[in-house]
DNA sequence: TATGAATGAGGCTTCATTCAT
DNA sequence: AATGAATGAAGCCTCATTCAT
């Protein structure tokens, strides 16, 4: 253990360095998809990245910094992938259809970083893998919520708590990897247009009475 | 071990051996919901029930059998609280709307059951916890698509995948339990109509121009 | 635990208590025998005897002196049975053939008896085990060791160690209940008829040149 | 838990390894002739070797595997041993003689070894112990059967079973290490000589009357 | 006498992490 | 930077034995 004071105190990581810790947050990625985070040991994430486990510990000070990494590097490169995506798309309609499809087909085209992300959401006992996923999860939730509000005060939407729908469309878009590493032949296109019009016709404003069984809203 | 083959061979459970059964399957529901399926250790649980570890064994003839019996205690006890409140509703929609809400309201007021469940269904590595949840998701999956396709040929909702808005279905109501966790103080009402509401929404059959299908791309 | 000073301070053991400590100590030799001396628990052993295991302790103040009273059972009735059938050999030779052949056809005789007197004999550890085996074993040794000696006496026998072919012949037994397990199909009545003519042979008195490469003897 | 996907993908176990397995399975060899194969723990094991008990699951997967070492330890270096000696023996009673006082004199001059293999011969209640013993032993079964056969075709013995010859010196053989762990003053050199007198004189051919053979009785 | 639930020690195994090299 | 042997804690499970009933 010596990471933090970087090697000989440059205060860049090596080039090195950086590629090690890459490396081998990719394959407890694999690792955790494969066989699952209770039998993700050093070990075994060591083995497939062909290097002994004594290293993890030297790029990482702890596990719970790994998985830390592994969520991290997921998520980021998600959000580029959906960002890239989801770009021209003009009105909220459009832009809330364009995420979820985006969201879907990324979750089609990596399927083990979703599995191992899937993995870890559940097994947040560690403290830094529970940190950095409530901060994701917030983060993402609050988008949503955001959205769907702006989308409100445009009229695009009808009334809805925000947050509710925020979390609905989460757990939808949650069941995504699951359902994918299920049946892997599902057509992919299709879940993602059917997914989508689901929501788009939650969201959309009512014809005329706008139904409102229940008063009290946050 | 002992039981397994119960006692001399009385095929009832003693008093006494049911109560216990019980009252370790709610240690470890409360213990798996509190700290999290991979610190629910046997001591831990032992623990909660304030006895020594080498009963749990003694009770159930391996931790498999444990986790499988709180899966079959929780879905169970989940089946017959939904079934009695979503009795009598008439019509698809209001069956769709009275089965969400039910559960909704079942998930605010069986917290531990339900995070604990949630726990299992993400750390299916055992075995015996994988073969039951396996049974029960696909259980609940295939009713779920059942009710969509019957209601879709009665025309009370519109043409969509059955399979995909019952996984769907499913993932927006397995985020009901992880948000109350998070926001306990939550208008469980309010949760419960907006929700309901959303899926109404999504299955509706549409006003008249029946909206565009899904065009194969890619 | 309570035996030692008998039920109800009578110093004869009741008949009830008798029963069950034969009860215990057949099962207890089937359980050995089935399963092997590691996996003979009290549970396992109070199962076919169809009782509880709480029973076993009461009735025997340790497992040891359960697994000495299986020792005392199988040597005392084993030796009752050889003495009733070597009984009225004539000469030593006749009764060495006869002794062998006793004992072969005891072990077909009684398989799981000799089976588990072998499973102890070789799993000595406990010391109440070990202080009966060793007696037992020392004494059937001393006896044929006597019986050759007596035979070189009388002329009946040629010269050798009598403790050497005493050993000799007692492993060679040892291997009878072995080989009956492996082969049960073998030929019983032939296999005895060989092990006999094979000792008597070796122990014949020679022709006339009386071989002697070894001097040292004791 | 490690090596099996031995240290990367070298085949070769590093230096280091095989000093430590070798260690290993002499610690074992040596608990199991002092405190007998129940008692010989990891714990028991890694004490002698001045190691922690983990260290042995880190070599070994499992206790059955070091077990199963422990066998092909002994017997190899048993028949390395035997064959050196037993080599220019001219004929087959010379073969025989040569071949018992070998097994004598190994047996003397590697006690503990001796005893371990003894115990384990009578604990094969783990599975890959079984099977590595099974195989010990009845390839050792079949080449005294062998041998003995291949004298009769050359007249050099009489006629009998060749397997229940076998039989019964391979129990008088594994007799030797137990009367030498009994007393171990017993005088070697004269035990080896006797007890190879013995089975000589038991396959020797007849004078000229040939024995009656075996009249079937029961 | 008998039951069988309960305990507590001990067994094997896995694992994150450390450390000499 | 990297290795991989080593540790120590923790996990599950089995068992002889005890004890309230």
């Amino acid at each position: 253990m010596q990471p933090k004071i970087r090697s000989r105190n440059k205060s860049t990581p090596s080039f090195i360095e950086a590629a090690r810790r890459d490396q081998l947050v990719e394959a407890a990625i694999a690792t955790i998809a494969e066989v699952g985070y209770a039998k993700a040991s050093f070990v075994r994430i060591a083995e497939r990245a062909a290097i002994s486990p004594g290293l993890i510990s030297y790029h990482f000070s702890t596990k719970g910094e790994l998985l830390e990494q592994v969520i991290v590097h997921i998520t980021t490169t998600m959000d580029r992938a959906m960002s890239a995506r989801a770009e021209g798309a003009s009105g909220y309609v459009a832009a809330l259809r364009a995420m979820i499809e985006a969201f879907v087909h990324y979750c089609a085209g990596h399927r083990p970083e979703m599995l191992a992300l899937l993995q870890l959401s559940s097994n947040a006992e560690d403290p830094e893998v529970a940190k950095e996923l409530a901060r994701t999860q917030e983060t993402g939730l609050s988008e949503l919520e955001e959205m769907f509000q702006k989308g409100q005060e445009a009229r695009a939407f009808r009334a809805f708590s925000p947050r509710t729908m925020a979390v609905t469309l989460m757990g939808a878009l949650e069941a995504v990897p699951r359902e994918l590493a299920l049946r892997p032949e599902t057509d992919v296109d299709a879940y993602a247009c059917e997914l989508a019009t689901a929501f788009e016709l939650a969201v959309q404003p009512l014809p005329h009475a706008p139904r409102a069984k229940h008063k009290k809203r946050r």
